[in-house]
DNA sequence: TATGAATGAGAATTCATTCAT
DNA sequence: GATGAATGAATTCTCATTCAT
């Protein structure tokens, strides 16, 4: 169905071909986290319904049965991975105070999808779905809380009269943040798909302005 | 996997299962549209691996076996409706010819995403991915060629000095309908899943003045 | 884990090994009937867990995939296989009229448990559970049916005052009907193992007279 | 496969946890009847194959690597529990001398199948197949057993003329025995299902008579 | 042209068993 | 003695595809 490639990348916590067989005592949360962290990347970049989760045991370098040992099913290592990631960016949004930082965040979280030293690719596994209610609920919640972040950031009050409008400005931000990351995604589509942070920082606090910063004309 | 709905909407001529062979003649082309139609709505909304070749000859009322018949293969039908949509906008980025239309295609484009009244879902498909290398080489021509078309708008000579940063911010352009795409697709954050065209109209205008005016501060 | 043995003795519906590919027109409903009868022997004789959906396609000798399409699950199978056996029981309950036919359909019913020629496995079938709810209730109305249908060749109403020891007495009737069911199935034990219909008529006679004659010293 | 609850009752020196290794001494014969005797229970009451390794070391709170060091398999378990159960029937099928003693030990038998006041499933177990052929030998042994220890309190001989017949009848004393238990173990065929020895004794008083004392007409 | 029937490859998951502490 | 960890084989089910009518 579809090339099963390898890790491209040093894998930080993949173990390397000749790894001794491993220890059996106390090595369970390691096992837990390669797991995670190849699904993390599988799902990320080939979407849920096209990762096998043998993939996913293939690439951590252990035993197919484990998934299902530690995250009950591929549903339910799906739904770990978007609660890490989650966890990841609320932390995040939690330290915007102040509009001058979004661009950089943005550029940060998406100049990187690809990139293969540490997991950058949060808002790619944002947008994959398994068509499972209880992740699309974390899904949603968690870009409501986001936008609501980020538009806070520019003044936003829940009770104001123009409420509304300068939330969808702020989804709008959102909306390029994610934009920039699923064309990124297909590698292919150049000066975007090398752009460095710093390329894409102008641009960015640009956009952040034109649609935040009340500065208009 | 979900429930494979029958079309909703009055089938134009849904081949009734004991059709006499003399209206067979010329029913060939029809059947071809449909399938494309089904399809094209199920890639765009649940994506090439989680559709199902019997959800899609469901939806269309005809039989499965007529994909491969028509298309090949799921893959050939994938890339039939991949190369429709490209023409479509092909056809379309033709005609921008000014900065100030740019605002207008992009919510018309997005406003209708999941929209049933007609394909509005073609910035959806082009996001999706079956794994095969020549739709992955459709995609990014499109691509190319649209945004150096919108870059083009904004005064884009392939030659100039600062050829890449506008192709960059052109391409940043794209970005944000893509985005909205994407948010919009799974219906649930609001404002921005129900805003209209209008509502979308002034924030996409401050987005292109922004990135490609040259009125930049 | 066991010995799928090839069926032993003439399978009346089984495809012999050389026949034609079978031609694939309206071949639907014999391709159900011969999966439900091995699907019945191989159930009523090793139990639902132990029988393998694969075992029940090879010895029907089609693809095991066509269980699912004709049965959903192999848990449907089951179902549509204690259906047949209970619409067939429930059929011959009802023509039960006089205490003296019963020695004669419980040895008819138990004296074949394991022939070849037909499906005389119904008691033993009956037996099996598959773990679901909805077979426990199809399973449990039946032998209430049963055991009140021999009740009432009794004289046994429902209101009557010694109603209870009656319906007791008829399903200890059962019991035996069960019972030798049971014993017999692992074809062990003799004289039980092979005796005939004949063999047993005289003693069940005994049995029927001393629990539901009223003859009682 | 279903819902794997630990013991309920209180579990005679389940061994917790962090046991130090001195308090180890001398437990493995008593793990061992732990295993025994949910093992007899679960196969009892599930069947050979419906039961989970897992299950059974649950249920008796130790570990499931166990089952395998004590017993080498769930083959081996399984064989050890029917072991158990044969033990129990010889030594009261020694016992029987008379007659009217068969009546009271079949009631006593079934009456308690779902009993969990002790292991009252001892012919439950003997119903249920792992499909070895050791432990069908050993099955088929007791039940030879068995079935003559019953004949010979009728006054049966092994060179008499009517041995045979004789034996048969003995043997359906036997079936009746073990209809009710299958019959019981379904816990839903009222009145059976809640019968108690009184209530069964008078009735299976008459079958015994019937069968085995020769008073016959 | 169209369709019902059949197929084989591959998917997720379960389970008995073994290994190394 | 006991346990947590790991494994490989098997099982059910799904799905794209092909055949024969």
């Amino acid at each position: 169905m579809k090339a099963s490639s390898p890790q491209d990348g040093p894998a930080p916590l993949a173990p390397s071909a000749g790894n001794p067989p491993a220890a059996r005592r106390g090595t369970a949360a390691r096992t837990r986290a390669l797991l995670l962290d190849s699904a993390r990347r599988r799902f990320a970049h080939d979407g849920y319904a096209a990762t096998t989760v043998r993939d996913i045991a293939d690439d951590a370098g252990v035993n197919v049965a484990l998934i299902n040992r530690y995250f009950q099913s591929k549903e339910g290592l799906f739904e770990a991975c978007l609660k890490t990631v989650i966890d990841e960016l609320v932390h995040e949004a939690g330290e915007v105070a102040d509009l001058e930082q979004i661009p950089e965040i943005i550029s940060g979280h998406t100049a990187g999808v690809l990139a293969s030293d540490g997991p950058k690719d949060a808002l790619l596994l944002l947008l994959r779905s398994s068509g499972d209610e209880r992740t699309e609920k974390l899904r949603t919640g968690l870009l409501r809380t986001f936008s609501e972040r980020l538009a806070s950031a520019a003044g936003w009050r829940p009770d104001a009269p123009d409420s509304e409008q300068l939330l969808l400005r702020a989804q709008l931000v959102l909306s390029v943040a994610f934009g920039i990351t699923v064309l990124r995604a297909s590698r292919s589509l150049e000066p975007l798909a090398s752009a460095t942070e710093q390329d894409l920082g102008g641009p960015l606090t640009d956009v952040v302005d034109a649609l935040l910063s009340g500065r208009r004309p």
